[in-house]
DNA sequence: CAGTGGTCTAGACCACTGG
DNA sequence: CAGTGGTCTAGACCACTGC
């Protein structure tokens, strides 16, 4: 890396020109992705990362702006850069957009009470396969839960995971834990989910779901499809949710 | 405004220290406010900016860069920057999550037929005046309208408007026009909506909803409802909207 | 070719944190 | 008080657009 020197690709497929920026923020990716700095611990600091790329502190920090834009990284004035993590208190659901109708934060009414129903190997069909970019076939890990707030069940969850990544996990594992899922598999699997794609449905639930969430076969749930990915848009989990409705929402925030 | 002189105001509740580039961005979200610069136009040239606010062109453009974020303004190398608005089709549905199961884009499926059902004047209720910043009593502008992809009736929306900034907007304005509804308000009131929140939930119809949207009144239909803000979070639309997914679903990304 | 935004640098100084 | 990120400046040069 030179900088006075970007390396440019003429006649490449889409960016004839990447400003060194972001080249720099492609390798400050890659050491993330291969763990070279853990979630929750510092980078070095941008002089450090400066001298090691030969390039200014201005450009490092545009590209480490780009980051923490990205949720990647976080900025501490006075203390540093360090590595985003889902087990942090103050962004305990980072990816959970149900809201009580009440004005009351989600943690406001506590932790969630949760169940694990079940934890199992399988063999992936055609559609979970596809979600997970896997062959039919591949091991995957099945897991549902219940979710109750105030006691009340209102999240029914189905999630799939690559067996490979997740080696080991058992329902035990699972349930032994208290804090954020993502959390166990950062410290525990070192998969760290960084972003995710949801589609949302109102759907019936059938009667052993409606059973589970304590409600009548007639009333409307909210389906949410969730697919998390790690760095690299790698998909590492598929989640099917239920989501009652009656006493929640699912907020959304459009800019 | 001077570029030594960043105006602190000690002793302020929140913001001990603000920083001279979103003093800058005040300025110019004021004038964006004030209606200096329309939609779609360019505004002056950084070099031009920062000598009107007697800064360097680098705190500009950090300024720009924030607003350019949170798409009110766009940029385009060697053109200018410009202000955003809702009349392009680039973005046309720009709020609008929905999205066939098919891969197609909501687009791709050729511009959605509109049918507006009613328009009319009203006295706001408690819960509408509430969500639109109004006091009980005040006139509000109510229109109810059904949306159709490729012939099928998808969504059924109703929405108010606060009478004052609206006045004049009848059910054949509504009709004869043909693009976003947002670039209407842009282009004959003034009114440029800036954000959006969101609240989802799962319900089943009512016969009069199940008719609108031919659907069999046991069908879960996707409830959105939305709040639109102007420029300084003034609330500006309250939506409510009726979704069916059974061939679309609302598409949601978790960064 | 002039004008615009985009990148990169170097250096000075400020605000915040922790020992 | 040393070290970190945050702000601001000034100047050089690059990439893109339109005339």
């Amino acid at each position: 890396m030179n900088a006075s020197q970007p390396s440019i690709s003429p006649g490449d497929g889409a960016p004839a020109f990447s400003p060194l920026y972001r080249q720099i923020k492609a390798l400050l990716l890659q050491s993330l992705q291969q763990g070279e700095w853990k979630p929750g611990e510092v980078i070095p600091s941008e002089i450090e990362l400066a001298a090691r790329f030969r390039v200014s502190q201005g450009t490092v920090r545009k590209a480490i702006d780009e980051l923490a834009a990205d949720n990647l990284l976080v900025r501490r004035q006075g203390r540093g850069t360090f590595v985003a993590t889902h087990a942090e208190q103050q962004v305990q659901y980072r990816f959970l957009r149900l809201q009580p109708d009440s004005g009351a934060t989600m943690a406001g009414e506590g932790p969630a009470e949760r169940d694990f129903v079940a934890c199992k190997r399988q063999r992936a069909g055609a559609q979970i396969a596809r979600a997970l970019g896997l062959r039919t076939g591949e091991q995957v890990l099945q897991a549902r839960r219940v979710l109750r707030f105030a006691g009340v069940p209102t999240i029914l969850e189905d999630l799939w995971l690559p067996g490979g990544p997740f080696k080991g996990l058992t329902v035990e594992r699972l349930s032994g834990y208290h804090g954020p899922m993502y959390a166990l598999f950062e410290s525990e699997f070192g998969v760290r989910m960084v972003r995710a794609d949801e589609k949302l449905r109102a759907v019936l639930p059938d009667p052993q779901q409606a059973k589970l969430l304590a409600v009548d076969p007639g009333t409307p749930l909210l389906s949410v499809e969730r697919i998390a990915y790690t760095y690299n848009d790698t998909p590492m989990e598929l989640r099917r949710g239920l989501y009652r409705t009656d006493t929640h929402h699912y907020r959304n925030q459009l800019g």
